[in-house]
DNA sequence: GATGGACATGGAAGTCGTTTTCAATTAGCC
DNA sequence: GGCTAATTGAAAACGACTTCCATGTCCATC
């Protein structure tokens, strides 16, 4: 564990929401803490595969990443405007995904599954229609100001 | 209506799985159809747009298309090492997503949800971990010869 | 049959997220 | 301190996809 690592984890342990790789990296500059970006692509793929982030894709196909609090394959509800998002139960999902694979005879099935909308707070000035615009209204509560 | 869009619709159409828009744009040139990419592209585009074809995003995040037969929104299992898939039931999943959207005051909520495992056929040769060798191993049954 | 405009095509070039390469640096250990 | 293995990171490569723009095609109108 090198400290660009564990500055890797810590300003993603800042962030409430789902970051990209790019957004991590620029963070990371701003905060002074100049990480390479391969270097958090890297830390970001050993933490993805050790189940210590989340991943996700928006609609680019662009990786998100968001710290997992607790353990367990969890799902996300995003915010397609303001990009908050909030964990939400899925043994419904988790129970159908096992029990569709099993009927059809598949082994070793996953599952993937991405919950998307428009936030309370986004609905009254969000043109339905608007692209994923993640880095655009600010952000309600201000969740990417990382001062540490 | 012009002859490479029909053409793209043919071939697709003789696809029992999820082709991407690359292997169409082979296929195609070897059926002796040449089409642009940038064609192929643009038809899939407008086909997806239109819902007479559903999209995937395979692991690399490449999109895969596939005719859509019925009409309605589909999900599918897919199989990670033949590429063989088949629509599945998901109400119990269209319910879930929408009522833990409208639990959290989230509006214009959209899913999407893919399933993946090791079908049978492919169960007894497969080294799990495999990457996700779509092109690899000959597909049982041959769905990509496509005489026409 | 000729004319002109709207639209589709497709090769080349560009975009962008991500991965690879490889020399330099650093961590861990004797 | 010295050695080895792992990590870093800038630059280059990669690959899917999009944009640009010159060319081609369809089709109504003269």
């Amino acid at each position: 564990m090198t400290w660009q690592r564990a500055a890797v984890l810590r300003v993603l342990g800042g962030c409430q929401d789902f970051v990209s790789a790019q957004e991590l990296h620029a963070l990371l500059e701003a905060a002074g803490r100049g990480v390479g970006l391969t270097t958090v692509y890297r830390a970001l793929r050993a933490l993805a595969a050790t189940g210590r982030v989340d991943v996700v894709r928006d609609d680019a196909g662009e990786r998100l990443y968001r710290r997992r609090v607790a353990d367990g394959h969890r799902h996300y509800l995003m915010c397609r405007c303001c990009g908050r998002s909030q964990p939400v139960a899925a043994e419904v999902v988790e129970e159908w995904a096992e029990r569709v694979g099993r009927d059809a005879g598949f082994a070793a099935v996953q599952h993937t599954v991405e919950l998307t909308g428009i936030c309370a707070l986004c609905v009254p000035n969000a043109d339905e229609g608007e692209p994923p615009c993640r880095s655009g209204p600010a952000r309600h509560g201000e969740h990417r100001t990382h001062s540490n």
